[in-house]
RNA sequence: CCAGAUAAUUGGAUGACUGCUUUCUAUGAAAGAGGAAAGUCCGGGCUCCACAAGACGAUGGUGCCGGGUAAUGCCCGGCGGGGGUGACCCUAGGGAAAGUGCCGCAGAAAAUAAACCGCCCUAAUUGAAAUUACUAAGGGUAAGGGUGAAAAGGUGAGGUAAGAGCUCACCGCUUUUUUGGUAACAAAAAAGGCAUGGUAAACCCCACCAGGAGCAAGAUCGAAUAGAGUUACAAUGGCUAGUCUUGGCCGUAACUGGGUUGGUCGCAUGAUUUGCUUGGUAACAUGCAAACUAGAUGAAUAGUCAUCAAUUUUUUCUUAAAAAUUACAGAACCCGGCUUACAAAUUAUCUGGCAUU
RNA sequence: CGGGGCGUAGCGCAGUCUGGUAGCGCAUCUGGUUUGGGACCAGAGGGUCGCAAGUUCGAAUCUUGCCGCCCCGA
């Protein structure tokens, strides 16, 4: 968890785009490698979605989800964006961590 | 009891575990989204524009009267007009006798008013039933017909050849005077004898208001480096954030390519909030007391669970059980308004109807 | 935060300034032409003019407020 960092900069979500990629239910994965000793996740709700409020909730769902989990799964040297769908707000939060898990699994299979 | 009108309020509650942001007396404690935070439609504060002065028109806005306010296009009170049985609601509501434009179709005519059908008179001709009928000409007429959203006062009576504000009564209008009111305006009286069609959310006129840009304003610290090239004008040039004049300042302007896009302040004590007093019909203002109540920046205020509350649906003989739902919506410099969205619930006052006493 | 534009038939656009009849092209349908198809010719259908209120006798057009989409600047 101490090692648990969110990416800000733009520079850093347009090299995801051209990273590893993952398709899921509820939301979509992505992941490149860094040279820092960091895990750094990157959230990102396109307008789509709906209002300022919906896609705050995503988000912080999101959040949490990759707290619990990516805090203690992740690996080091990678940078992770999670990008939220419509099901992530009404999905239960334990098919949410089902979810995540396997999304995790794949990722890191791709190598 | 039913149906409404107006004003105002609330915007699920409690607890446990795990987390986030800020502050502090720092192994802990405290605080942590709204009535609209939204739309960005107005008005201010604040900041800059090398903070210069004056004049000018342009552009945009506002538009009954009085008051409130830091200010407003907002609010309060009143007046006029319109709607509703009523409580009450709506209302961009200056000027059309300064000028210009427009009023399709229909209709005789759409604005210096006007004669299509009709009505009436005159003289002529024909016929003849002779206080009448027909035809054409000249004149009178605005009552009737028909068109239209709108036809130059309306209704009734008198009057007349037929008619007509031609005359009279009532209503409307215009002008003048008086009374009430701070005023918009209202009421009354007298006179005129109908003049001024509508449209200014058509141009326009009149009165009043507005310098521009916005916290990515702006200030400061640090890092990085570099400032370079081309063209034009060269003190007869350019800038001075609408234009002009005076003054002031300066090499200036355009293009090409390159670098930086980090931290801190601005930034939370304010036209603040709550309670009371006094003044005022009210908006609001004065005074006193108490309180400090978010400050993020890929952007915190959450995730999961439990209990309760409300509503709906299903099952059920009532009790009850299960499931689902709990609106609109997220601060980004700060205030005052406006507009728009909103599940459900509550309170007060008032109106109409029905029933009972 | 500030500025600008658009919304009309299935699609692309006129008409809005200067109020009165909603039109053009492609597409669709019907008929003709051809052995048949295409092209061509003739005709027809299809519109809450983004939504709501107001001004006006009358609104796609004027005014105000909303909704959606797009673009630009800092």
């Amino acid at each position: 968890m101490t090692n648990l960092q969110t990416i800000k900069s733009s520079r850093d979500f347009q090299l995801a785009k051209k990273g590893l990629f993952v398709r899921s239910q509820s939301f979509l994965l992505q992941a490149y490698r860094s040279e820092e000793k960091l895990i750094r996740v990157g959230y990102t709700v396109s307008k789509q979605n709906g209002n300022a409020i919906i896609r705050n909730k995503i988000k912080r769902r999101l959040r949490s989800l990759a707290r619990e989990i990516l805090s203690v799964k992740g690996k080091l040297n990678w940078n992770y964006v999670i990008i939220g769908k419509k099901n992530a707000l009404n999905e239960d939060f334990i098919n949410l961590k089902q979810e995540f898990q396997i999304a995790l699994k794949n990722i890191h299979r791709k190598i």
